[in-house]
DNA sequence: TTCCCCAAACTGCGATCTCATTTTATGTAA
DNA sequence: TTACATAAAATGAGATCGCAGTTTGGGGAA
């Protein structure tokens, strides 16, 4: 039967199928279209993207080993993980050293087309009124971090995000969509990179962590957060 | 070549075959036993360690994950990565950063018997003269970074040090030893450590790896450094 | 000797299958 | 109704196989 039962096949853009994976996990998780404690084994994963389990096997072991998965029971599954009090304030404090660090070198290197980039994305939250986009705020930051010049950093920072990923919407709308939506310490930020401020351009960035974590401590965590 | 026959089967330790090859790659790449630019293939890794290529494949897609390896040639196999000056140096910017992050939370939230564990781990240098052993300056760093507490920022140091581990021992050579023997910055960082001092821990470590990162810089890419 | 073309070998990717182990469902006995 | 033993289903790990694309090496022609 060719016709399938379910929406299948959302595997899009180039590359081996595993990648393509990758590429849809982490769309998926940064989306919150998965929820945190939710398990994803091989077969079924396979079924629903209607490819074999194998390409589904490399996509999950390379997103544990990027931290934005986890074992589950033993060896027996992979799982999204779920974040409790203590661990998303861990995540909180390196957040603002790392992405702080990544700002500084930012201020210090970016280029001009680097600088028209960001504040195109920073302009595009000002044009439409009611779209708390959290992609936005995404391109927003690695638009900055992409700036310091630094390919080792940017790996880094990206494992963090997927690290708290699946609770960012959840958190999102029971604050009504602040989080990267109140541009203050967004154009704060623009603000000290064009100024090749890199100490206010780390503040601006702590800032603007602190605060969007501290939402993410309190709203994010409800009934479904530190089970496990 | 006669020793090829011979020489398999060093897979030790619990755990799944793949998770073994991980281990067995991750101190190969520590000890300098896996040069830059060295191809690893699936089958001729499987060979050697006398295993099928499907737990190869596993490892070395983790590894590329964890940037410990990286794919060379398009997507036809995986190589140890070569580094050059401006990767070399940008690993040392980030190292600095977020090893000092480290070593701040450590010097705040350290437990006496994690405190007794670095000592300890110092004192082992004293006691033998001309042992300038990179394992023992990779326990001490990584006994600092499990004192502070943090599960985020233990595995972003684990890749930090993936990525320069294949060009320690060649610097090692070159510069007598000089990386970790001298202990003049890791007693300074147990000091600071003792006295819950933060600046004074980030001060020391960051000057420790400055140090130790020069010498890579200075002696470390030699001629088959730059290539890719 | 030099250049070029084609065949053989190699490589990663993906599919399919088996197996050991664990989880889950079922049915029986207390 | 509850507790437990057993069967059935599910799962990850690993092995084996085939395929498409690339590299490589050898042989023939100029």
């Amino acid at each position: 039967m060719d016709d399938q039962t379910t929406s299948e096949a959302k595997l899009s853009g180039p590359g081996p199928v595993n990648e393509r994976i990758v590429r849809d996990l982490r769309t998926r998780l940064m989306r919150g279209e998965l929820a945190p404690g939710e398990i994803l084994t091989h077969r079924k994963l396979a079924e629903q993207l209607d490819v074999s389990p194998m390409p589904v096997r490399d996509a999950l072991r390379q997103l544990v080993a990027e931290r934005a998965l986890e074992v589950a029971n033993g060896n027996r599954s992979v799982a999204v993980p779920r974040l409790n009090h203590a661990k998303l304030h861990d995540l909180k404090t390196i957040r603002e050293g790392v992405e702080g660090l990544a700002a500084r070198l930012a201020a210090e290197r970016w280029k001009p087309h680097e600088l028209a980039q960001i504040e195109a994305i920073l302009a595009e939250t000002s044009d439409g009124a009611g779209s708390p986009d959290a992609s936005r705020n995404q391109r927003f930051h690695f638009a900055i971090y992409a700036a310091s010049q630094s390919q080792v950093l940017l790996p880094l920072i990206g494992s963090l995000w997927l690290q708290f990923g699946p609770y960012l919407p959840r958190a999102g709308q029971l604050a009504g969509g602040k989080i990267g939506a109140g541009d203050k310490y967004h154009r704060e930020i623009v603000e000290a990179l064009r100024a090749r401020d890199a100490d206010a351009a780390e503040a601006a960035i702590v800032a603007d962590i602190g605060q969007a974590m501290d939402l993410l401590l309190t709203h994010g965590l409800g009934d479904t957060g530190s089970g496990g």
